[in-house]
DNA sequence: ATTTAGCACTCGCTTCTGTTGAGTGCTAAC
DNA sequence: GTTAGCACTCAACAGAAGCGAGTGCTAAAT
């Protein structure tokens, strides 16, 4: 158990580091006009608090710096009452003077915004548009053999994709089938069409439909979907700015990682409401060992549907950056719901 | 007038220093096998190209490296018969390894293989929606304010947008409307949909709906049409491994260039057919002033309807990527045309 | 009139060396 | 328990020395 002053020199240590870069050793701490222990007995105390695994030296006569572990002491019992924040303001009034109309935009927009305050990486994870409910559907032919197959939700997000009309099938039963689809399973999530057709429709099919067994597999190719939800970034290179990545072989494979959807879409989902917070090693990757990503996520009609995401060096302002991207998310929340009157 | 040898040695050390990125010296130079002078005589060539504004040197005593505009007379008069290319096969196999039913998907490929057989960063700038022609248009309601228009293009592809219906407008109005547009302006581009409504269909507007003052104003926001041209990227970070943006101050300033829309977009654009080379400050912008960009178009039916780019440093290596780029941007133009059978 | 050998000179780069300063751990005294 | 004192470590910086690749110029050779 720690005492009370290697509490308080432990989070000291941590904000000073986070501000300077620099570590920081007995001296600059016993300079503080709020400690008032000399600088040997400050000496004692972080040796002890390096025995603990919160402090780390970068080589023998160096100061100490915040290690992983430290790091997450800070974040789970350190932060001072982060929830009084005085940014709740200024992203409310940042995203309004952008008066948005589409979802797409808002979230375009609060990772622009909370790049440029806080100078990270940005990213927000679009809702999936899977998740979303049929409103519409539509085939509009192009030729012969090729046709565009129209899906809108009930959010107004519009999915296509082209499909090959097998030439066996006859015209009318399309037709039968665009307005089946239509009549039975608006209101039906996409990624659920097909099981639902699987568990409800075929009867019905079999009963209008000339020829099944060809609308069956036509069917399968409709609604064979890939995952769609979509990120939006704000920030792309302010890594670059960052002391610790100033080495252009620690950014590369960060850069890398930025762009590969896959690893990008793993790192920021995240099934837990409100702020999470992964530190390093956490977040389970070698380019992201030295990063820590700040999760957010906003609801719609109160179920998780998305997240907005902070990426920054381990060294990250913790306290303001929690706070900035709780009030953000709850701002999206409440535009996202305002959306749908 | 440059004389033959003078033609010969600027030629071989402009060859010399893509490939090697280092200055290039006298000495170097008389060491080749085809060339029988010796350093003292090349030294004096050298001063003469370097008075001819061909060559620079970083410091007093440092070989000779191209200028701007030594490259410039390189890509314009030093290169070897470079259509006789044996990348085309390799190009057409790479990207029918992939078999592509959508435009898109083309495009995000075609960037991809691009960028990984050269190590540069590449884009394609896709062809503006905004040209293709209508196929069908259709609004579907989502609440009694909002709607949800979309346009098909004879290409397949899908515009769509968010709008707000106008309360006072009336629902059968609405139907007519797009009844209207479907069959009047079926084959138009989108961009001329506006103009041709208003030179040819106020008549049957006025005619045909209660309200027509209502519908026009409403027509306005509809048709109201925002830049669409898509970029697709390749090898974005791939800049980072070249030896000249070692430096990250240097490349900051490129990624920062990559990322802004307007900028790439009129960087990419060309109005030119075929394969075109600009080189440093030709590119008309400070953070491009050490990259070259060659640019090719595609078309489709003859009509030039896109470009793919490679974006890379000065010293690129012009004779292989020129001739890849004339390959890859037709075996597009063949596939896109092969879409549309 | 070219071409070349020879020479003095320049400059960037690397290596080595010493110095400085911020830091440590340990011990002994307060 | 706290602190002063001391020996020690190590990164960072600066200067000196040497190396090597290059230059321009001049005078001799072709």
């Amino acid at each position: 158990m720690l005492t009370e002053r290697q509490l308080y020199i432990l989070r000291v240590l941590i904000d000073d580091y986070i501000k300077h870069v620099e570590p920081v050793g007995s001296r600059t701490l016993s300079k503080r006009e709020d400690i008032t222990y000399s600088p040997a007995t400050i000496r004692n105390e972080l040796a002890d608090l390096e025995d603990l695994g919160f402090l780390e030296k970068t080589h023998t006569s160096s100061g100490r710096i915040p290690s992983e572990k430290g790091y997450r002491f800070y974040v789970d019992h350190l932060l001072p009452s982060i929830f009084v924040s005085p940014n709740e303001m200024e992203t409310t009034e940042l995203l309004s003077t952008a008066k948005v109309q589409e979802a797409e935009v808002l979230f375009d927009q609060s990772a622009k915004i909370l790049s440029d305050l806080t100078n990270y990486t940005s990213v927000v994870l679009g809702p999936n548009a899977l998740d979303m409910k049929l409103r519409h559907m539509q085939i509009i032919p192009l030729s012969s053999q090729m046709a565009v197959a129209i899906f809108v939700t009930n959010t107004g997000h519009v999915e296509n994709r082209q499909i090959v009309l097998p030439n066996s099938i006859e015209p009318s039963d399309l037709e039968k089938l665009v307005n089946i689809l239509n009549e039975r399973l608006a209101g039906v999530r996409l990624v659920e069409l097909n099981s639902r057709i699987q568990m409800e429709l075929t009867a019905v099919f079999k009963k209008h439909l000339k020829d099944y067994q060809n609308v069956s597999v036509f069917l399968d190719q409709l609604l064979l979907w890939s995952k769609k939800e979509k990120l939006f970034y704000g920030g792309k290179t302010n890594m670059l700015s960052q002391p610790e990545f100033r080495d252009l072989d620690k950014v590369r494979p960060l850069l890398d990682f930025l762009e590969t959807r896959d690893l990008m879409e793993k790192l920021v989902s995240s099934t837990e409401e409100g702020v999470t917070v992964k530190i390093g090693t956490e977040n389970q990757h070698e380019a992201m060992k030295d990063c820590s990503v700040i999760n957010a996520s906003y609801t719609m009609h109160g179920k998780h549907i998305g997240t907005i995401s902070l990426i920054g060096p381990t060294r990250m302002e913790y306290r303001k950056v929690i706070s900035l991207l709780d009030s953000l998310s709850k701002e999206m929340t409440n535009r996202l719901n305002n959306f749908s009157e």
